[in-house]
DNA sequence: CTAATTTAGGACAACGGAGTCGTAAATCTT
DNA sequence: AAGATTTACGACTCCGTTGTCCTAAATTAG
């Protein structure tokens, strides 16, 4: 897996909370019964975003989380920065430690141009990009998937 | 990590061999010691490449493993295929279930151009083009490093 | 001030990847 | 045939990620 599954559960939820943060805080436990993610687990990733500045929390009635800056300002690599690290932009794809350009190993040309494009595009993707294609359908088919995966899983 | 552990090891292990199977098998034990992986666990991630046609095994004095094919034949993609599946090659960065053509999830597009892009590397890449690259200085290094750490580690 | 709401955060279980160890099976050497 | 060598493979531990549950702290509403 490419993005841990908090990262995407953390990506998935800023898209969201962009277009749902117009007046006011968005409340963990919607983001999480929307997205179909666990409430408690999705606490401690959004906690991760909020202490990284991306988001900022507020507890109480009408509390939850909203974005700290416009959402054009926050860019997928901010997002993946902030939950999983900046390791898959830089590693070497065959973990060799002494991999660089001093000493290439054997993909590393090729791997790098490819890690260069990503992280090209992870900064220029910003959260209002996101959102704009991301519709109330891809929710819609998430939600099915996983209720068909859930009714298949408890047939076993 | 974009590979597993294993899936490296058994990377390396294959290009390895590749410079090595000349004059028969080479050892599992010979190649643990040289590529500093533990035996026992390499055993395994070797057996999966022999499961897959990717190498021949041979039990018993002088044997060990040797490749099926020719270098020039066996690709990064059928290596990586072999032990982490094609997941990478064919899986969308979000983990959104119902991405597709369809219905196309926000960093679709980009994404689907890198994983083709890079599924043509890891194709065209064969464990030959690996080899003629990879030079004993990588194992040197690899092996320093991890001396390094382990001594760092050691004092802790 | 009290009660309700909501995030913060600690404790712990479940799971899978990584790594260790012991034994079985195959094969060669003598 | 006996013993040594080497892969095959099952059982187990370790550890990080994922997920659950409970309590504390902040804040609002009445």
């Amino acid at each position: 897996m490419i993005l841990s599954k908090s990262c995407i559960y953390g990506i998935q939820s800023a898209i969201y909370v962009a277009a749902h943060d117009a007046d006011g805080y968005v409340s963990i436990s919607q983001i999480a019964s929307e997205l179909q993610i666990s409430f408690h687990f999705l606490t401690k990733v959004l906690q991760q975003l909020t202490q990284e500045g991306i988001m900022n929390s507020y507890r109480g009635p009408r509390g939850g989380v909203a974005l700290a800056k416009g959402s054009a300002d926050v860019s997928l690599y901010d997002l993946i920065a902030a939950i999983d690290g900046t390791a898959i932009f830089t590693e070497c794809m065959l973990g060799l430690p002494g991999c660089g350009v001093a000493e290439p190993c054997p993909a590393h040309d090729h791997w790098t141009k490819l890690r260069v494009e990503l992280t090209g595009i992870a900064k220029r993707l910003s959260l209002k990009d996101l959102g704009d294609k991301a519709s109330e359908l891809n929710v819609r088919l998430a939600k099915e998937f996983r209720y068909a995966t859930s009714q298949t899983n408890g047939l076993k």
